[in-house]
DNA sequence: ATTTATATTTGTAACGATTACAAATTTATG
DNA sequence: CATAAATTTGTAATCGTTACAAATATAAAT
C-alpha cells in the first residue's frame, strides 16, 4: 500500500513524519505507545520531537485512519488497524495479539434502543507460548 | 449488607474512611473517578485527603473488592461489582451502564491455548434516553 | 527567482493525575 | 499510662500529555 496516497485520500497532507510515523505502525503491528514510536523514530529522524508523534496521532485519530487501544488504564497506545476487533495481552511477555469476535455476540440484546458506536473487547492472561515456556 | 464485615473478611480493617469510600462505590454504583468520590466525601469527612482516597481504591484492588473501568483513556473509574460484567458509556449524557455479556462468546476459539484471565468489553454510543430526547 | 503567506515541526513551559514520602493522628498492645 | 503499629494526611516529586510560540519547511503570489 502506498502510505502518502493513503494520507492524502484522507486529508492529511504527507509529510515525511506522518508518512514514517505512520509506516511504523502500519508494518509493526505492534500496538506501540507514543514513546515507543518516538524513540524507533528518532535514529531516523533526529530532529523528531515527541510533540510531532503525539501532534500526528491526534491526527490520525481525527481523520480516521488510526485508533487508541487502553488495555492498561495507565498506557495508551495506537493501532493503524480500523476493522473492529479485539486485543489480548499476555500479562507475562507483554505481547498484544488481534482477536476478532463476532459483533453481534457483544452488542448483545441489553443494548436494544442504544445506538452503539464503538466497541472494545480487551482480554488479559497468558498465552501459548508463555504458557509451555512456563514464565 | 455489612461493609465493615466485608472488608474484614477480605483482610482490609475497616477504618472510618475505607467503611465510606467502599460505601459510596457500593451504594451510588456510578464508577466514580477518584475525584468525584473525593468531592462527594470530604463534606462528610472534612479532613479526607485525595491521597487516602487513592491509597484506600488500591488496597482494595489488591484484596479483590474492587476493580478499575478504563473507557476513556483519561479517566480512571471504579466499580464494587466484581462479577465479570461490560460497560456502555452514553457519549451525550455520559452515563455508563453496567451490561452483561456471555463470556463464551468472547473468549473465542482464537484464544485455545491461552489462559484468559480477565475480560474486558466497552461499548459507546448513544443511550436510549438521549436518543429519544434527541441530545 | 524573490517575496509572502501557510502549514508543519520543534522545544520549552504548563498542566493534571498519580505516586512517594515523611509527619501527624489514630488504633492496638503491653 | 506508655509504647508500638497502622492509618491518614499534606506536600513535593514524577510522568504523560497539552499549550504555545518560535523555527523551519512548503506552497502561492509577484
Ligand atoms: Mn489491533
Ligand atoms: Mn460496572
Ligand atoms: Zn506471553
Ligand atoms: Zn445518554
Amino acid at each position: 500500500m502506498n502510505i502518502a496516497q493513503h494520507l492524502s485520500t484522507h486529508d492529511i497532507k504527507p509529510s515525511y513524519q506522518r508518512i514514517k510515523i505512520y509506516e511504523y505502525l502500519y508494518e509493526k503491528m505492534n500496538h506501540p505507545t507514543v514513546d515507543l514510536i518516538y524513540k524507533n523514530l528518532v535514529g531516523e529522524i533526529p530532529t523528531l520531537s515527541k510533540t510531532t508523534v503525539y501532534n500526528t496521532l491526534k491526527l490520525f485519530i481525527d481523520k480516521g485512519i488510526t485508533s487508541t487501544v487502553t488495555i492498561e488504564d495507565n498506557e495508551v497506545r495506537y493501532d493503524a488497524i480500523m476493522d473492529a476487533h479485539g486485543h489480548f495481552k499476555c500479562t507475562s511477555c507483554g505481547a498484544i495479539y488481534d482477536i476478532k469476535y463476532d459483533f453481534k455476540d457483544v452488542a448483545m440484546n441489553e443494548l436494544k434502543g442504544f445506538e452503539v458506536k464503538e466497541t472494545q473487547v480487551h482480554v488479559k492472561g497468558k498465552c501459548n507460548q508463555c504458557l509451555t515456556n512456563k514464565n
